[in-house]
DNA sequence: CATGAATGAGGATTCATTCAT
DNA sequence: AATGAATGAATCCTCATTCAT
């Protein structure tokens, strides 16, 4: 193609910023940070490797740029989730709780599968401590750590659930969530992580203890 | 101390080679696979660059063997955990099931803790799907998941827990531990963690909701 | 700029040939003609990469107008010199003529100083010998030279001046001037260079030793 | 050459350091500090391009070590120059001062001289004023125009010279000096120059009038 | 005419690995 | 066995120049 075709294409800026950021997301979800080059993304996006000098400054930048939009979508998703009403615990069943609470975590889920190329991205690199790329993709995991500990409060504050430690409890949701899926995401399907992510949450509202030794 | 002793000291091959191992996965733990160079671990090891590669074919290789010393001192470490009582449901009060299982959990944790050098290995990498060096690491996982699986797989047999699927489980908790970890490192003491944890694993005994709700 | 005015302007072909000359002329003097990039004088020059292309070839073509300018420009300043009277040494006064040389080699100093920015091109960029830039701003030496050494000449054929080799020496004064300004032009003020020029001058005259030495 | 022989050659650190240190003078003088790149440098010290990052950590400083090796060298040659006597004035024939401070400004040409590629190095990146590049190899300057400028202030002390101003005639006379090298340096001897030099300096010493104009 | 998006050759630098000593 | 000098492929990034709009 690249051989038959030589002519060169033009895009308005923002267009052509915007198809970068894109190939560059899927690059690096697909190969990593590291191990992905300049000229991979380049290649992938039948662009010169001095076009995309003319958007980012340089490679970190593209990840910066990679992540805010992540960053943007997700806060738009995560706004979209139905409100947690105002319950008066005594006169809603079980059921209801267990439904709405699913489908608040199913939201923040979402959120992350909805862009299954910056879930990988997320899943790939934000681990790491030493304050380099990770930290930039940390923030990423943040935005979906804060919803779940959001939830958590509220549901503390109406007597929902037991006196835990929000922040713990959703780090340990969420790296769990995120384990999980890093497992099943090559050889499942969406609607199966979907079902086991549920029954996940189940466990997580009732415990795994069963009734006769719990009480 | 090359200044002060630029003596080469001779060690039998096996002693050379468990010590570059040691200081290869204390400056892996440190800097990262990626980051850490075979001069960074020379140097530390006070050795030349050329002696590390008749110890080993390449840099992987280092990392590979890492990860074997680590894994065979974790598979050490989880044969001493006690072993699983069979245990008459009906006979034991619900605390010292808990403490039983916590203990068992917190073998677990500990076989992660007592090399503290190994646990940021395992948790600084990126992971992905690349089938590179996160698969090497991954062993050290695999390793935990499995022993978090077994617990899970004979406490449903006993009929202690729910019917949950204990592979998705036992990923569940291992990444939920793994990333609170990850989080307090940082900032916290080890006992503090150990406490978090501690309540963390409560939390998953009884479940989120609290007694009023859930029945 | 270009936020406020986003308007395209067309100027007439001399105009726009001009005026990119003016800003490349201010840009290589203040950046260096191998720092300044061409990106850097179309921005200066509000127009677009692509256009500076309709007016010059390249960019060795833009530094050649732009000598080419100052060489003119030099040249008539020259041509404004006060003429080289045919005195008769014998009856002017010593004074007379030291004031008259020195005016005609202020004249020379001012053909530098009238347009600063020209100065610091040819006194900022390396020379050498490989005929490169250097060459092309070393017209402007050459016409600097040239009117010393004529004025040297001239002189050693009135009988008023020693018989040094003309070229040689006006090297030298010319080299000399320059390295003044050179190191001066950061601290100083135009009118002390001139002053430190003058007295320098005199020395040239009438040399380094005093009186009772020399005879 | 390299075709046919392709076997590696060891030299001792310093050895290797100082071989490339050459090479690079040589290089940067005969090419331009901007003109010459890293790869020019290796090829002209048959090193691959990585040896010399064993032993610079970039271009610039490459440059910098060069710089320093000739500062090291001219200082030794100016400290071999003879000391300045104390004259005194009135008994000593005007050929003999003449010539004492012809042998001193001769050493510090020879300093330059000494090493022709230095000054080529000097010559041609000394100018600008942007503090980069040329603010390393000032330092040359420097050197020697501290040397002219003390031994104008000595002389002015011993009554020798009139009462200028040493740090402008210091200046005045290398920027002479070295421009005459400049010009002369690609098609003359160095007999030659030497010979311009010492009328030159004659020049400087006796002023360009001729006696009858001067008195 | 004017534009600025697109290009790719060219240059500096890193680092795992090899090999003469 | 130990060393560390040598290597060059690989990579990021710059910038003069071209060309579709």
């Amino acid at each position: 193609m690249s051989v038959l075709n030589t002519k060169r294409s033009y895009l308005k800026a923002q267009d052509r910023r915007s198809q970068i950021l894109d190939v560059a997301k899927s690059v690096f979800a697909k190969m990593g940070y590291h191990t992905a080059n300049i000229a991979d993304i380049c290649k992938a996006a039948s662009i010169g490797r001095g076009t995309l000098y003319q958007y980012f400054q340089n490679k970190r930048d593209v990840l910066l740029a990679v992540v805010d939009q992540i960053c943007e979508r997700i806060k738009t998703t995560l706004e979209t989730r139905p409100e947690i009403p105002k319950l008066n615990i005594k006169e809603v069943p079980l059921a209801m709780i267990q439904e709405f609470s699913l489908s608040r975590l199913m939201g923040v889920i979402d959120a992350i599968f909805e862009d299954e190329e910056a879930l990988r991205l997320v899943l790939r690199e934000a681990r790491g401590l030493d304050g380099g790329i990770d930290a930039v993709i940390s923030r990423i995991d943040d935005l979906l750590l804060s919803a779940i500990e959001a939830d958590l409060r509220v549901s503390r504050e109406l007597g929902l659930i037991r006196d835990v430690d929000p922040k713990a409890t959703a780090l340990f949701m969420l790296g769990g969530i995120e384990k999980v899926f890093l497992s099943y995401i090559a050889t499942h399907k969406r609607a199966d992580i979907n079902k086991i992510l549920e029954k996940i949450h189940e466990t997580e509202l009732l415990g795994l203890l069963i009734e006769g030794v719990w009480r």
